[in-house]
DNA sequence: CCGTATCCACAATGATACTG
DNA sequence: CAGTATCATTGTGGATACGG
């Protein structure tokens, strides 16, 4: 049996990585909230239902693509609901499902620990980026 | 006046947006903690500092470079502290600051939506895949 | 009006060899 | 032991023209 080679080694150890933390649901949850964009539409369907139109402008800045995209994931995980009228021309209303809505307890919850403590974390930034100053 | 082109429009949306989002600070405490690595460095040194060989183990299929990387962007903000041994060989270990253990009850909450409800959007997304199947 | 299709740019990640 | 330097690769997001 020849000795396991690096790559063969760090194979092994992606699986055990992956057995850890690929079905560890917080990373899943994480990986969709953080999302670019997927605060800015929660947030922006938070107390009302919006149109397609409404949220390619309250959302500033993105494109037909990401929204699409980004209404589709949260649709597919259930956080929020598509509702089509067959008018001329057609109308498509986005809102919170219940799930949906269960989310917005936690992201207050990372608000106000961002509001709570990024001051000591810029704090911690600048005397950082000071110490390490080289040139 | 010459038309504002779609481009210059879009600019300007963009420039709100950042105005809006860039500052807030729930924004960059996703970015931080939502990183691919930095749930599992964090977790690796939750009970007890750790030597960097020790997390290089622990957080299995992390390259150095990444976990380099992650150690000096967690210890710029704060979140980890960084101390050096002058042995022969040289040691270093890693330890969360207090700053660092305020930010694990939040993990923890994520944790628990996502324990409580993962089930429901695994759910949600079987029905949206078996409902939008297409061939 | 509500998207989809296409192409492009670039940042993020990874493997790995090498240094203090 | 504890990283750094380099190169290759891929994924992610953006602009925009066009279709239902």
């Amino acid at each position: 049996m020849a000795t396991k080679t690096a790559a063969q080694r760090r194979e092994e150890a992606k699986l055990e990585y992956d057995a850890f933390m690929a079905g560890c649901p917080s990373r899943q949850l994480l990986d969709r909230i953080s999302d670019k964009w997927v605060g800015l539409v929660l947030a922006a369907m938070a107390d009302r239902p919006r149109r397609y139109g409404e949220l390619s402008k309250e959302v500033a800045g993105v494109s037909p693509k990401m929204l699409t995209q980004t209404l589709r994931s949260l649709e597919r995980d259930g956080l929020v609901a598509r509702y089509v009228t067959a008018e001329v021309p057609v109308r498509v209303d986005y809102e919170l499902t219940d799930l949906g809505h269960s989310l917005m307890p936690l992201m207050r919850a990372i608000k106000s620990w961002a509001e709570a403590h990024m001051d000591d974390v810029h704090v911690a930034r600048s005397e950082y980026d000071r110490t390490t100053a080289s040139a």
